[in-house]
DNA sequence: CATAGTTTTGACCATATGGTCAGAAAATAC
DNA sequence: GTATTTTCTGACCATATGGTCAAAACTATG
């Protein structure tokens, strides 16, 4: 049996295999979603065979729910660096900024997330509703904070911070879109991307 | 055989069964994608069996096909409205108060298109590089007319336009994510984002 | 109501899919 | 090298799924 002695750690295979298929489920998942997704894909890309892949997870269900926690550990940090250490304008901006570079970088995270959500989050939803939602309560006070202090202009945190979630995903989730509609025009959309939300964020904030 | 009579249209029973199955496959396609979708489930939701369905309809793909026909012929159309007629500050918050509506009104219709897109947008290439693009252009072309002749400010009409339709779209197809995070605060959501995409595009529009 | 045309269904099929298992192959320990 | 443990695979299974078909049920029309 894999999953290993809990004295001595995963074996060097154990870590490799695990995260073959773990890479190669994200590719997967990310792209079809947990319903349209199957292990035969998974194993062709991983190029492990599917017996091998459930011995190494418990089934489809397994697979996806550990991409799901890895996904949450590192899908709020962007978030939690906004601090009310700087200028309230720039916080938010070095915010939209990490945003958006963790699309260009990690976009398979955030269509996986996308998939997930769109699909009613079934697996997800104790998470949003539990971390996702206290951190969210958290930087729209430090917002509304800086917005009593008349250090920005006044608007909604909550829709602010949405606007902010769905201008930057949106250059992963509908990349296909953006490369098409920016056609010859796409090698520097992500920089072209930066320039405006910037643009729009200052312009929205800046009192 | 349905599909009917080219000189007498289709009978009463042929409109109507044709609507349920399509509302039912509308409901199904737009939370599962079109892999994770199956006959079953839509013969379910329609209450039509499923070789009865398929009396009608050649196939599961003719069936998503014909939603996304019939989507784009309205997706469009709020752009299709922006018109060099009107102020242009008022012409492109116009043009958002009507995308987040069609959010509110037709969440499926979102979430069948950005769940179509997330995966690659397979069966809607053509689509996006045909007559997506042609409209973009032409409108980005009319917003940066707007911004040589000094009616806005200087913003990248595409990525302005990548912009509306991620933060209103993002309401229909995160939906569970929003009112998730909102909680009690959801049931005014709409109003509320209409008031704060007013207000950004203004601050970002007004030169 | 009888007939022709339309609509619906139960039974069925081929393939896909998630998953199991006994044993082979490979790695590790001694 | 041999014994032991870990890793891997081919063959297999049960169920799900897209789709077919002949015949039954229904509807409209003369």
């Amino acid at each position: 049996m894999a999953r290993a002695a809990s004295t001595k750690g995963p074996t060097r295979i154990q870590r490799e295999k695990t995260e073959a298929i773990l890479e190669a489920a994200l590719e997967v998942f990310a792209t079809y979603g947990f319903r349209g997704s199957t292990l035969d894909q998974i194993a062709a890309q991983s190029g492990i065979s599917k017996p091998n892949i459930l011995y190494y997870f418990d089934g489809k269900e397994t697979i996806h729910a550990e991409l799901l926690a890895r996904l949450l550990e590192t899908w709020l940090e962007p978030l939690e660096h906004m601090s009310d250490k700087g200028d309230p304008v720039e916080e938010i901006c070095a915010y939209v900024a990490r945003k958006l570079a963790m699309s260009r970088d990690y976009p398979r995270q955030s269509r996986l997330f996308a998939n997930e959500v769109l699909q009613g989050a079934p697996r997800i939803l104790d998470e949003l509703a539990g971390p996702l939602k206290a951190l969210t309560d958290e930087k729209a006070a430090l917002i509304q904070g800086w917005i009593d202090a008349g250090l920005i202009k006044a608007i909604d945190p909550y829709h602010l911070i949405f606007s902010i979630w769905s201008t930057t995903q949106h250059y992963a989730d509908f990349d296909v879109q953006v490369r098409t509609v920016l056609a010859d025009k796409a090698d520097d959309r992500f920089k072209k991307a930066a320039a405006f939300l910037d643009t729009m964020y200052r312009a929205t904030l800046t009192p």
